[in-house]
DNA sequence: TATGAATGAGTGTTCATTCAT
DNA sequence: GATGAATGAACACTCATTCAT
């Protein structure tokens, strides 16, 4: 059964994902177990607190972007940089804000959010020295002035339904404000 | 009597305006009436739903840049569109996300806070185009672009507290790139 | 509408006394709302935690019998102690659980209770005194012993269902033996 | 095998005695089988619903009573009968109210606790009227007023934390109280 | 036979909304 | 017009019980 289990908690953690994009924080736990075809008791077993649902979705998203910048390390380094803006943007909207949701009255992040976070930001900027290197970019951006573009671009991308054209020409301006020059 | 109800309209728009920003949209209309000094009932009798007072706070936030950026009309280009810019980062981070609360499931936003944004849009893009004109800001820059680097900033500071300091030097940094060179 | 609040308040305190001595700490706040004839947030209007409205149904209760204490206190000595240890034990078997209920980790009771209880403790040990001024019970026993009596009695009663006649002849000897010889 | 689901019983029943003991009745049935180190099937197996559970550690602990008390058959009679409601005030007041959590609604008892109790209670009754025999207790005491006794002892001590040296001394009052004279 | 994952009814609690005063 | 008490659907979470392995 311990197969059974690891992919009920798989199910739960993709229904999570698609009902906070949806919804937000206050898409109900109800509904993932719904969505993810188990009843509510296994979404508490597995995730005791809203709050670790919310952390593990979180987790697994980093986790994936990490993945995803550590396999275009060979690719160009360019058009490696351009796909992983991409994948954040397209994919990070909601997973910006549940950051919000997660910090407590302190502001600190749990542990494990923190840590997968900084792994994903470390693999960020790795891609991004690796295109300043190749003189792509210009050699004065940080992962900072990335973050802010990825952030923008994101959150205009909640706020209305965009046109993927219209995001695609948006990046590009961006990417050329990147540009080494 | 019809001045009474106009005040009481006004303290409830302040007081949910930062019952908002401090708790989100899970801030409670108890809680905006308590800070109003009103009743529930009062709360209700002026907007019907909740949905109508969170509507109407985001027009009277637009409806305030707006004001804002016309009064800049006559000041130094790009000291203005400096300036506007820090005003809508600094207040804008919740605001931005109400847009999102206030979209039915259409996608399509009332039409009073749609109006309210567009005018404040063209505010903006008036002071962008004197900016402009004076050579401080780059020719192919849009409003668009502003808009991505506000909304950037913006959360950047929803999801940690951010020293003013540290704001204050990315916002000079992002104005560096928009600079005419 | 002062007075509906007060007669509902009333009502579901009533309620929760019948459900608490019925089902014990389980009782659930829906069936004392339905009982009440009130809905379910009215109950949370008026007692915003459980443990609230079962500290407010133990508050009433100790009042309930400081009032008769003192209503007996220019009765027959021998026959007012007599006639609240029969109320205590004939009211008290869950209330003497409820105070078990409410103590939180530390053992400490909210201060409401305390005083209410401590107030009623009072008004026994006057009745008792004056009992044994009369010289009707032995000098010798304190509101301890008395409480240790009515401890029993109340949790005999519990236990079983059991008839008044055995319930008044297992009084009779207790009161017997506390007699001035 | 059959040695092993024996000492699993055992172990089940041991830990459900000290989950009962700290948390009354809400104490889970999860509590218990972790503490027991079996899995929740085998709780179950064992005892198929939690009534089960109760009643057969109400069972144990009567039968521990119960041979407690004829193992003190040949001691001194008083000592012995101090004894033995010593053990039954030290550990019972758990017990006691576990009673009422077995009576369905129509408040009968399930057969194994009726018989297991009342066995308990002809023990202590021998051993009440041997200590009569020895003139150590007044004649016209019956097992009734020293139930009602071990009652409020034992539920006192429920109530707060009780001195050890406050419980003796009220136990000594309680069997002078009884004592031939 | 033992395990522990899955289940879902039930619990305390919150909150937008209604309506009698 | 203003008030705040009342309402009940909805939520996060728990736990006795079942059942596939």
């Amino acid at each position: 059964m311990r197969a059974d289990a690891q992919a009920n908690r798989e199910r739960i953690l993709a229904a999570a994902e698609e009902v906070f994009s949806a919804a937000g924080e206050a898409g109900s736990t109800d509904e993932i177990a719904r969505r993810a075809g188990v009843g509510i008791g296994t979404v508490f077993r597995h995730f005791p607190a809203k709050q670790d649902l919310i952390e593990a979705t979180l987790v697994r998203h980093f986790e994936g972007l990490t993945a995803q910048a550590r396999a275009l390390a060979d690719s160009d380094p360019a058009a490696a940089l351009r796909e992983l803006i991409e994948a954040m943007v397209d994919t990070g909207a909601t997973k910006l804000l549940m950051i919000g949701w997660l910090r407590d009255t302190s502001g600190t992040l749990p542990d494990a959010a923190m840590r997968a976070s900084q792994q994903t930001r470390r693999a960020v900027g790795a891609l991004l020295r690796r295109a300043q290197a190749a003189d792509a970019i210009r050699p004065d951006v940080s992962v900072d002035e990335v973050y802010l573009l990825v952030r923008g671009l994101a959150l205009g991308a909640t706020q209305r339904p965009i046109k993927p054209a219209i995001q695609r020409k948006a990046l590009d301006i961006v990417l050329a404000g990147l540009a080494a020059s």
